[in-house]
DNA sequence: GTTGAGCGTT
């Protein structure tokens, strides 16, 4: 199961152990226990949410490729725009490796009937004074978790 | 700080 929460969770348990040396080392031994039950319950919700499937599944998840984006356009615009079509799973906005510009295009991913119709409106429509192209995702599968 | 067809990252 490879997700970006297990890496919150894995920084969050290193900020706990080091916010615990600093604690035992800067305040009093006792204090340094409160101080792990404090980052303890900070990182409760990340298990919760983890084993708990706390997100809403809809089972099939698929992913559009979205090009021709303004560059003063922001993730937060682009999956409010999906969101009014279907339920938006996730919004990533490419951005150049280098220089860290955007590069005009990103990837949506919703539910599959969802993200038909979410095409069919989206793809050639206007956004920011731009015409999106809206498209199912040539490569990368949705299923990333092979392990032999 | 720029540009404008395209298919991507832990």
């Amino acid at each position: 199961m490879n997700s970006p929460k297990l890496l919150n969770v894995i920084i969050a348990l290193i900020f706990a152990v080091v916010a615990y040396f600093i604690a035992d080392k800067v305040l009093s031994t006792s204090a340094s226990i409160a101080i792990f039950v404090f980052i303890a319950a900070f990182i409760s919700p990340l298990f919760g949410a983890q084993s708990g499937a706390t997100e809403e599944d809809d089972g099939e998840v698929s992913t559009l490729y979205v090009g021709n984006l303004p560059y003063r356009a922001n993730e937060g615009a682009v999956r409010a725009l999906f969101s009014e079509y279907g339920n938006v799973h996730s919004v990533r906005l490419m951005k150049d490796k280098h220089t860290g510009k955007r590069r005009g295009f990103g990837f949506v991913e919703m539910s599959a009937s969802d993200a038909d119709n979410a095409v069919n409106q989206l793809n050639d429509s206007e956004f920011q004074q731009r015409t999106l192209k809206v498209r199912e995702a040539k490569e990368r599968p949705e299923k990333s978790d092979n392990n032999d």
